[in-house]
DNA sequence: ATAATGACTGGGG
DNA sequence: ACCCCAGCCATTA
């Protein structure tokens, strides 16, 4: 299906802005399943070849790069986020300051693939 | 349909 | 504040 759960994470990952970040269970929060952050990580992993999806601004819940920091994946997005102004300190993001405040509720329920009632 | 997987999360020690 | 454990969920084999 082209409108699968993956394709949903991936629209509201599109969504988060340059210079911000959210976590694994924000997105997943906002797409109404607030149990499936790790379902979130997976989608992110599974990104298909040309994507354009900011996978980069996805961190967990204290402001980490869950992927082995030391690993290319890690060194990657930390490389990344710095790049677009988004402090680490002590290896982590402060999500009060860098931290989506997430799409307004219209928006929410566009993501989530609902209709306005058309 | 069952079982396993994975870039998570919150609570407890 | 940090580490460890068990629960949760969609997708795949």
């Amino acid at each position: 299906m082209t409108d699968s759960f993956f394709e949903r994470v991936y629209r509201v990952v599109r969504r988060i802005p340059a210079g911000q970040v959210a976590s694994y269970g924000q997105v997943a929060r906002i797409l109404g399943a607030p149990r499936a952050a790790r379902t979130v990580g997976w989608a992110l992993s599974s990104l298909p070849e040309g994507h354009d999806v900011p996978w980069h601004r996805v961190v967990n819940s204290r402001g980490t790069v869950s992927l082995d920091a030391r690993g290319p994946g890690g060194a990657i997005q930390h490389a990344l986020l710095e790049e677009e102004g988004v402090v680490f300190q002590e290896g982590r993001i402060d999500l009060k300051v860098y931290g989506w405040a997430g799409p307004d509720l219209a928006e929410q329920r566009a993501l989530r693939g609902e209709d306005a009632g058309v």
